[in-house]
DNA sequence: ACCGCCGGGTGCC
DNA sequence: ACCGCCGGGTGCC
């Protein structure tokens, strides 16, 4: 019997994506099965999604007597082409969970499957319902899925054959049918998510995941840093999930046998368990450390990681390492990296090898060059293979890890025992795959985090600790497997990974006790060389750490659950089937397997969460004043002016109820009033009123301009189709807005009549009109001449020159939704001799590294302002050095503006932070913050009302703002 | 498998 | 006896 080879293979060492050699081993008569694999793997791969149900057939599975591999009442079957069986060609095996096989499909069923599964016209999966109640076969209910435009040649291809398909049920009963165990089949039709929901609970599915992880652990006497009660409670999350013999989620132990409540899988031998997890904390709250707690606090069973205390008596071995390339790394860190956090590096004994800068900078071609520019030196010491303190350090830590206790070292007497029986060599290489002589945690990050986890350690660590860090980095890196796997933590980032697993690297060889995923978010595309490489890490222990660990679907959930090797859903096959599709066809059941899933193995807090009744993380106060403006005379007629041709033009159109359908003038109108507000510059000068259009060129400007104003309207105008925000934006000559996407579908769909979802005018794809590829023109410019002030300005300066006499030291941000604005504010922050830098979204990225690294830095004379694009930049901008926010335009979504204000009120911050919102009295802004409000308080009372009055609500907005 | 099928044994009742 | 019938051997693909 072959079910060991069969389970190591498939149910372990399995990815989908197994080395392509495997192709071409003849003698392995299973060779087939994983090439299918791989090919039923590549073929879905992009659009697995996009599968409808063809039908089901009740089929058999014959020949079970030869096989061990059991089936339970309900449970999932896998069924896998066997084009090189020696009976039969067209065969399909029918296999359980772990890659057992079951059975075969009876021949001539399989001959028709096998027409459809080979030209991929169908994929079929099978459910066993009944259970065995004979030793030789037994019925299975197969369900055909496959692309819309196949399901004919499917269909009929079935029917030549003798096979009909019976339709699955309507509500997309199969999903009840499959998707999930038999708790949905009895309930049996449920309503379907909708896509809000779906995106909804998808957004929240890391959250809330603190319950009943408490308990607190210390960390080891060997980390310096007092760890937070947060961090204590991570520490003893992560420790129990790597010691605790707990089952993956969804399995149980029923008497002797494990059972996969899902798939209602069970078998006698335990599914792999999950060692590790996923740690998702926010940024800030010190996954770094916590998990550098974890590495010396939980080696194995619960002691702490044999590290060397340098005392007197073993001074020998201190004296002997290398003091020169901690100094090294010391240099190589940034400065502002750690303020206040520097050790004396003569304290530091923490053995950091081959730090070398020059190593940073040559390899690859990441911006990150401004960090080690030390390129002068190469003569910086490198371990070889050979380095005779290599091996002491290795003896070291073999003789401590007390396990495979190694040779003395020739020079030293270690304090420790040693065995003379054995060599270096043995000690280190035997037994990689026995679990208590893995050492080594290996952890891989992006380029940009390596120096902070160096710096980490340093900062973290007791100094009389001795611990052995590798940088498996660079072109000179030490390939030697027993050396790497001697270290205590090896750090190497994804590009080394994988351009190591393309060479045949040490790394996928090697036995890690623990592998850890920085950012491990960015492993994302499971078809990238770095995902193979990842996911064939062999290790006891995995963990991905990421303060974002969903980017964008369920289907990047695949990569870290594979990772982490949770049964059975790192086969592809098996997430597809029991999560992913029932998932996204909105299945119920199919979310809430999922969630739980995540749930068992991640721990995430954010930094509003609270530990035994106290805030995680404590950012200093944040008030938000709102400061009136009083327009000037000449501008409070020109205002009114506007205004009042505006509410004309608006009331009619309410009155005719075509807002909608006039919906880019009205915002144009809304748009013109918000900048009298700021300043009367902000008009475009040329009023570009859709009146007659004279020529096509002129109207094609009309439209340009139009989509400019909409889309810098700031409204977060959404596609009325997709209800997404604008994706390649365009107009229609009626004046709409929409993706391009989208609209050109509905015109596909409309075929010769295609008629604008908003006013129902006719709208041909030639007609839409897109930005020139230029984009946004140049401002136009505000000669210093004739410039004016504004109410606005003159607010903002009088703040500004306030503060400055207060205190110099102080930075502002100074946000706007209008970047002409921010232009037209550097003529007098220039006047005044402000410094300032400014940030918007039109900048290149090189550009923006720049002006933050300027704006943050504490160097005297640098920049005291930033001119802001209120929505420029992503979450992630880290603006911490300013602590005063001057907001001087009100955005329609508050969310927006405190996206903004949250860039400098983050983790960082130590300064109480001061917002200023200027609003001109008597005005549109005034009207936008009361629907601010109102829509806040909706927001906080309701959660996530459907969005079936977003239309009429916006009416009323707008009849509010007008005061209609 | 308490089946179906195959093929050898057998041959009135 | 170039059939039918009986009963044992056998059994996925």
């Amino acid at each position: 019997m072959d079910t060991g080879m069969s389970f190591r293979r498939w149910g372990f060492g399995w990815g989908p994506f197994d080395d392509v050699d495997l192709f071409s081993e003849p003698s392995e008569t299973q060779t087939d099965t994983l090439s299918q694999i791989i090919r039923a793997a590549r073929a879905e791969e992009p659009d697995a999604d996009g599968c409808v149900l063809f039908g089901n057939l009740k089929g058999t599975v014959v020949g079970l007597r030869y096989y061990t591999g059991v089936v339970n009442r309900g449970e999932m079957v896998g069924l896998v082409r066997e084009p090189q069986n020696p009976y039969d060609s067209n065969a399909v095996k029918v296999t359980n969970i772990y890659g057992n096989q079951v059975g075969h499909i009876k021949k001539e069923l399989a001959a028709a499957m096998a027409y459809m599964m080979d030209r991929s016209l169908a994929k079929v999966e099978g459910v066993v319902h009944t259970g065995v109640n004979n030793p030789f076969s037994m019925p299975v209910m197969l369900s055909f899925w496959g692309k819309e435009e196949d399901r004919n040649t499917v269909m009929k291809h079935m029917a030549s054959r003798g096979y009909k398909l019976n339709p699955g049920s309507p509500t997309g009963g199969s999903l009840a049918l499959y998707g999930t165990s038999a708790s949905s089949y009895k309930k049996g039709v449920t309503v379907p998510l909708t896509a809000e929901e779906l995106k909804n609970a998808f957004d929240n599915l890391f959250d809330g995941l603190m319950e009943s992880k408490d308990g607190e652990k210390e960390a080891v006497e060997s980390v310096a840093t007092a760890l937070l009660p947060h961090q204590k409670q991570a520490l003893s999350w992560m420790c129990a999930r790597e010691n605790k013999d707990a089952l993956p989620p969804c399995w149980e132990k029923r008497g002797e046998l494990y059972y996969n409540s899902l798939t209602c899988f069970s078998a006698k031998e335990p599914p792999g368990r999950v060692r590790g997890g996923i740690l998702a904390d926010d940024m800030g709250l010190g996954k770094t450390l916590t998990t550098i707690a974890l590495i010396l606090t939980n080696f194995h069973k619960g002691k702490p990681l044999p590290v060397e205390k340098c005392e007197e008596q073993l001074s020998p071995c201190k004296a002997k390492s290398k003091p020169a390339q901690i100094s090294k790394l010391e240099e190589s860190s940034r400065a502002d990296s750690n303020p206040g956090a520097s050790r004396s590096s003569d304290l530091m004994t923490t053995e950091v090898i081959d730090i070398d800068a020059e190593d940073v900078v040559v390899v690859e071609d990441e911006p990150q060059k401004g960090k080690s520019k030390k390129k002068k030196n190469p003569t910086k010491r490198k371990p070889r293979k050979e380095d005779p303190v290599l091996f002491e350090d290795l003896d070291f830590a073999a003789a401590l890890s007390g396990s495979t206790p190694a040779v003395g070292a020739k020079k030293k007497k270690t304090a420790v025992k040693t065995n003379p029986e054995q060599s270096v060599e043995s000690s280190v290489t035997v037994n990689t795959d026995d679990d208590l002589s893995a050492r080594t945690t290996l952890i891989i990050c992006p380029l940009s985090v390596l120096s902070n986890w160096l710096d980490q350690f340093k900062q973290h660590m007791n100094p009389d600790v001795k611990l052995n860090i590798y940088l498996y980095y660079g072109p000179d890196r030490n390939r030697n497997k027993k050396f790497l796997s001697s270290q205590d933590v090896v750090i190497t980032t994804y590009n080394v990974l994988s351009t190591d697993f393309a060479n045949k690297g040490p790394l996928n060889e090697i036995s890690w006790l623990r592998v850890v995923l920085d950012e491990g978010h960015v492993v994302r595309n499971p078809n990238a060389q770095m995902s193979k490489a990842v996911l064939e890490l062999k290790a006891q222990r995995r963990w991905i750490l990421s303060g974002t660990p969903i980017q964008n679907s369920v289907k990047d959930l695949w990569m870290l659950l594979a990772f982490l090797r949770l049964k059975p859903f790192d086969a592809r096959e098996w997430w597809n089937r029991v999560i992913q599709r029932p998932v996204l066809q909105g299945d119920r059941d199919g979310l809430k397997n999922l969630q739980n899933l995540v749930k068992c193995i991640t721990l995430r807090r954010t930094k509003n969460s609270e530990v035994n009744g106290r805030r995680v993380v404590s950012l200093p106060e944040k008030t938000v004043f709102v400061e009136q403006v009083e327009l000037s005379q000449q501008e409070r007629e020109e205002y009114e002016l506007a205004r009042n041709e505006g509410r004309r033009t608006i009331g009619r159109y309410v009155a005719e109820g075509s807002v909608l359908k006039n919906y880019a003038d009205v915002l144009a109108i809304l748009m013109r009033l918000r900048q009298y507000c700021c300043h009367s510059d902000l008009l475009p000068k040329t009023s570009s009123d859709l009146g007659p259009a004279a020529t096509p060129a002129e109207l094609r400007e009309c439209l340009i301009e139009k989509l400019r104003l909409v889309l810098a309207s700031g409204s977060d105008e959404e596609c009325c189709v997709c209800l997404d925000s604008l994706v390649l934006p365009v107009i229609t000559h009626c004046a709409h807005v929409f993706c391009r996407p989208c609209i050109a579908q509905v015109i596909g769909n409309e075929q010769d009549k295609a008629r604008c979802p908003l006013c129902r005018s006719e709208i041909k794809t030639s007609e839409l009109v897109e930005f020139p590829p230029e984009g946004m023109e140049q401002e136009k410019n505000v000669s210093s001449e004739s410039w004016r002030t504004s109410s606005k300005i003159q607010a903002l300066m009088g703040n500004l020159l306030r503060l400055q006499s207060e205190d110099n030291n102080i930075k502002c941000l100074v946000v706007s939704q209008f970047t002409r604005f921010l232009t037209i504010l550097e003529t007098p922050l220039r006047q005044h001799g402000f410094r300032f830098v400014r940030f918007d979204g039109s900048m290149s990225r090189q550009k923006r590294t720049q002006v933050i690294e300027e704006f943050q830095s504490s160097a005297a004379g640098g920049p005291t302002i930033m001119l802001l694009s209120l929505k420029a930049g992503g979450v992630g901008l880290n603006l911490t050095a300013a602590s005063r926010v001057f907001l001087m335009d009100p955005a329609w979504n508050p969310a927006t503006e405190e996206q903004c204000i949250d860039r400098c009120h983050r983790l960082g911050q130590n300064r109480k932070v001061v917002v200023t919102k200027f609003i001109v009295k008597n005005s549109v802004e005034e009207n936008m913050v009361k629907i601010q409000r109102k829509k806040q308080d909706l927001v906080e009372k309701a959660f996530g009302l459907p969005s079936t009055n977003k239309k009429t609500s916006r009416i009323d907005d707008i009849r509010a703002l007008m005061e209609l």
